[in-house]
RNA sequence: GCCGAGAUGGCGGAAUGGUAGACGCGGUAGACUCAAAAUCUACUAACCGUAAGGUUGUGUGGGUUCAAGUCCCAUUCUCGGCACCA
């Protein structure tokens, strides 16, 4: 459902009749203020310590929900207190403007013959999505907005693209890669989801393709992306980014056909002499060459087939073996033994050598290919202490330690897990002297295909010439502007294909007629160094001032979804790096500190999405609480980085404590009188929530933040009369609190702040600290327990000793009826906490 | 299968090895009101008891400790990531 702008923040009446103010008043007229003051405005030159403070910018969809909330109002609270702690803050937002549902969009309505332009659409959205985002309170630099698809932004893509191709970092290769046939495109493997291998778009299986396509060579960094090193990141996300790049130590093992030699890595190069057979994956170049006449036409039938194959339809049969003997043989290097050699799907062409040794006997997929095709297994390996393997009558292949067998020289020599067994390195010694292998690292992580073959996004700068081949665009002709009259097919196919003007150019070598790259870039690139750009958003000459780079750069603190865990941000890690190595930049590292969101659901458990329909609406929630009440609602109901299920019940209980509070703070006392140890009470609480709320943002716990703010408002209530509000500590508190609610609530904290007569706004004073001598307490509640268990509780001076505090504790009625004809075995008193009668 | 996180009242969730359930929602009773809403006050883990008080309780089974939601071992379930990765 959506709301025009206007209307938005309309009050409803009915939900304030027992409030003293009006939300919407507040926020508009302090909205207002704000943006007159330019309180956000950052001065990059300031000689205030900086903080960087970087948000995930948003795609532009037209409609905020609760999800956007969830992550910006909390990150705004953690940047406004970093503001109040004295930093010059930094807190800029933009819109990741390129992207496929704009484009869809503008697909379907070329299906219903309308004309409507992605740009045209996506501006609106900006627009309307901007005037949302006001009402959040967030003290984002607008002035310093970076929208992605404005040539102003793509132009540095291209550029920056240019870089890397000079550099060896960006390359063009012709190879299977996965293509989703709902999106019309190809997709990085990181875009690639599960085991049943969706696109991560549309939850279309993909199908792989033979395509001439470029990359970003990600893998050049495999092992320093390994290193988080002096990076304060959640454990989460560094494990899924280790996990992704994959790295696997073994040996890569060269086997001798009559043709070329075929080139295998393995983990386990200590069972090499249990290689009975290989495998080469279906797509291996050597596959042709080697193949036996008389069994071309199973081969190919094969390979045709497993490119044809979907992950599903793979998935059907089960998993059960496939495979064909391609009619030659390779010499196993140590046995001197031939070995037939076979095709099958299992074997990957992506990874390592798109070939295998196959040990039947300790490898399950080899055992299992060896039964199904009655190949030989021979066991290499002993299992110590347990009764010896039998090829015969084994069920499955053996993977654990043991001792070599049938391994000449080798014999009787250990090998245990981990790939550090005295075994495996001896063996790949031996091969190296041999000149038969070598150690080799290999990764699970791939190069980063970065075509799309869709319009709306940055056009590759590459021309193809047929005498010159692939030409870069020179650097003086960038930006290479997307073409704004374009038809879009109902197909979804790009209309860049057949938009002659953009697509005929001339070679910027030889003047001859040449044709323009017609895919554009995964906006995944956008993303990528969108943080560097806000420095310097509109600078017509560099992609970024590369002096205010070096000053404020990296980002100290990054916040967003854990769903860019392997994505985007290792993306954003790439990219650095490859700028690093250009001499664009001397950082190493883009965000020195991240802190995950976890993902809100709609009430019914369920991930929010238009298509469920369980999207909740934070307009309607604005109009009904106002903005200050749905920030601290969300910030309230738990964990920030657990995420969890919307429940609308909940807010009323914030809406209430910022009512209650309202009236503590600025309403008048009722008659009565209050005692010394009443204002002692007062102000200890007031300390005590300094305390814990200060701590509590340190480490983005805002949930109890929220909750020790309702606790000294719970205090101030109780003891609020007409004596107590004349005290100093009675106007100590009310500054303290509003003070402490400004990064929560900053409308409702400034309405208060002004109303108690202060100067400035709230948001330009300084964090209180607390006063350790304040939280100390005249008598202490300790508890009393018997064999462990509480039996009462006692009050003592907080000067007691211990014999003083024992004495207490024996006489309390309670525990005296546990003692009798009780001998004492042992006494322990925790100062300040319990004693514990152990009898 | 591999890696990781988690399991606490009716609900969301708190708890540096030291009184489990902070804070809030919901609920019950009362005050105010012609009445309702709002607000305020009290109670609210379960069971027994008029009460004082007692027993049991942090997925399950063991262990360490004066003391365990927290530490150790085993186990079940839930969620997230990866997956025919050689």
């Amino acid at each position: 459902m959506s709301t025009s702008p206007e209307t938005i923040s309309e009050p409803i009446a009915s939900s304030y009749q027992s409030s003293k103010y009006n939300p919407h008043e507040i926020e508009k007229k302090w909205q207002r203020h704000w943006q007159e003051t330019k309180l956000y405005e950052v001065d990059f030159d300031d000689s205030k310590p900086k903080f960087y403070f970087l948000t995930m910018y948003p795609y532009p969809s037209g409609d905020l929900h609760v999800g956007h909330w969830y992550a910006e109002a909390p990150a705004d609270t953690a940047a406004r207190y970093k503001r109040m702690r004295g930093y010059n803050v930094f807190f800029p937002m933009g819109f990741d403007a390129f992207g496929l549902p704009a484009e869809n969009a503008a697909v379907r309505a070329a299906k219903r013959g309308e004309d409507v332009h992605p740009a045209t659409l996506t501006y609106k959205q900006i627009e309307r999505m901007e005037k949302q985002f006001a009402q959040i309170g967030a003290m984002f630099d607008w002035s310093k907005k970076v929208v992605t698809c404005d040539p102003e932004y793509y132009k540095w893509n291209q550029w920056l693209f240019l870089q890397f191709y000079k550099n060896g970092l960006a390359y063009k290769k012709f190879s299977p890669v996965d293509w989703c046939p709902n999106c019309n495109t190809t997709l990085a493997r990181e875009q690639v989801i599960g085991e049943e291998r969706l696109c991560d778009r549309c939850q279309t299986p993909v199908i792989k393709k033979d395509l001439d396509q470029w990359y970003f060579k990600v893998t050049h960094y495999a092992d320093e992306l390994l290193s988080f090193e002096g990076l304060d990141w959640p454990e989460k996300v560094r494990l899924m980014q280790t996990n992704w790049i994959g790295r696997s130590e073994g040996a890569e093992v060269k086997f001798q056909t009559e043709a070329e030699d075929i080139t295998v890595f393995t983990t386990r190069p200590d069972t090499l002499w249990g290689a009975t057979f290989m495998v080469l994956a279906p797509e291996h170049p050597l596959v042709a060459k080697l193949c036996g006449a008389e069994k071309k036409a199973a081969v190919e039938a094969y390979v045709e087939a497993a490119k044809r194959k979907t992950e599903i339809e793979r998935q059907a049969e089960g998993k059960e073996k496939t495979g064909v003997f391609i009619g030659s043989y390779a010499k196993n290097p140590v046995s001197g033994e031939d070995i037939p050699i076979w095709i099958a799907d299992y074997v990957l062409m992506g990874y390592g050598t798109g070939a295998i040794m196959a040990v039947p006997a300790h490898d399950q997929r080899d055992f299992e290919f060896a039964r199904k095709f009655d190949l030989p297994i021979r066991i290499v390996i002993q299992p110590q202490g347990e009764s010896a393997l039998d090829p015969n009558s084994m069920k499955q292949a053996y993977a654990g330690d043991g001792v070599m067998v049938n391994s000449a020289q080798f014999n009787g020599t250990f090998v245990g897990k981990e790939g550090h067994s005295e075994g495996i390195t001896k063996v790949i010694s031996w091969l190296e002297a041999e000149g038969i292998g070598q150690k080799q690292v290999t990764y699970r992580l791939r190069d980063w295909l970065i075509s799309r073959q869709r319009y709306w996004g940055t056009p590759i700068p590459i021309i193809y010439c047929d005498d010159c081949g692939a030409v870069p665009v020179p650097e003086s002709d960038l930006p290479v502007e997307l073409p704004k009259d374009v038809a879009f097919m109902p197909t979804g196919e790009s209309p860049l294909k057949s938009h002659e003007a953009f697509l005929n150019t001339t070679c910027p070598h030889c003047g001859k007629a040449a044709k323009r790259d017609t895919d554009t870039m995964d906006t995944f690139v956008d993303s990528s160094w969108y943080w560097f750009r806000y420095l310097s958003p509109h600078d017509a000459e560099r992609p970024f001032d590369k002096t205010r780079a070096e000053k404020w750069l990296p980002v100290e603190q990054y916040t967003g979804g854990i769903e860019h865990a392997i994505l985007h941000l290792l993306y954003s890690r790439f990219f650095t790096k490859a700028m690093r190595d250009l001499g664009l930049t001397s950082i190493s590292e883009p965000f020195s500190k991240l802190r995950n969101q976890g993902i809100i659901l709609g009430e019914d458990d369920e991930k929010m999405s238009k298509s469920r329909g369980n999207v909740v609406n934070p307009d309607m929630l604005v109009s009904e609480y106002g903005a200050d009440a749905v920030r601290s609602y969300l910030m309230f109901i738990g964990p920030w980085d657990q995420g969890g299920p919307w429940n609308s019940k909940g807010i009323e209980g914030v809406v209430r404590f910022l009512n209650r509070t309202w009236n503590a703070v600025l309403e008048e006392a009722n008659e009565g009188s209050s005692s010394e140890a009443e204002h002692k009470e007062l102000r200890r609480a007031v300390h005590a929530a300094i305390k814990e709320v200060t701590e509590d943002l340190d480490y983005f716990q805002f949930n109890t933040a929220i909750a020790e703010l309702m606790t000294l408002l719970n205090v101030m209530s109780k003891l609020k009369n007409s004596a107590m509000v004349q005290s100093p500590e009675w106007q100590e508190a009310q500054k303290v609190m509003v003070t402490l609610l400004a990064p929560f609530v900053p409308h409702i904290a400034e309405e208060m702040w002004s109303r108690l007569g202060q100067a400035n706004s709230v948001h330009v004073q300084s964090w209180p600290s607390h006063d350790k001598t304040a939280l100390v307490r005249d008598t202490i509640k300790m508890a009393v327990q018997v064999n462990g268990k509480v039996r009462a509780e006692i009050e003592v001076s907080a000067q007691a000793g211990k014999e003083e505090i024992l004495n207490a504790a024996k006489t309390e009625a309670n525990v005296a009826k546990y003692l009798i004809d009780q001998q004492i075995k042992r006494e322990i008193v925790v100062p300040g906490k319990l004693v514990n009668l152990v009898v």
